[in-house]
DNA sequence: CTAATGACATTTG
DNA sequence: ACAAATGCCATTA
């Protein structure tokens, strides 16, 4: 979608550098919103799938949330990536976590 | 335009 | 600490 804000969330997302994450308050934030739902229907849309790094996007409570091609393959991905996870949990998440 | 939904977050039980 | 309820914004129907 044309959208400005789509574009904003697909435009930071992408920002999100390799072996760090971000949180869909932290993306509403930089958009200087809250719409943390908004950011996550954008990514879940996501007509830029390949090309925007969403499964870098997780929940606050450092938990990965829903994703559409499955949570558990993010997880092996983000682990690829340097991400530590246990039990569907970021263990290192402040430490992984990226501000714009 | 109005209503409903969601890859969420926060507060309350 | 965990589970449920409420509130939020933008998008979609």
């Amino acid at each position: 979608m044309n959208t400005k804000f789509t574009e904003q969330v697909y435009n930071i997302t992408k920002r999100i550098p390799k072996g760090k994450i971000s949180t869909y308050g932290e993306i509403a934030k930089a958009l200087n919103s809250k719409a943390y739902q908004a950011v996550g229907h954008a990514l879940h849309k996501n007509p830029y799938a390949p090309i925007v790094p969403c499964h870098r996007v997780i929940n606050s409570n450092g938990k990965i949330g829903g994703f559409a091609s499955g949570t558990e393959n993010k997880i092996k991905l983000l682990k690829k990536e340097g991400i530590k996870i246990k039990n569907n949990k970021i263990i290192n998440f402040k430490k992984v976590v990226f501000r714009f």
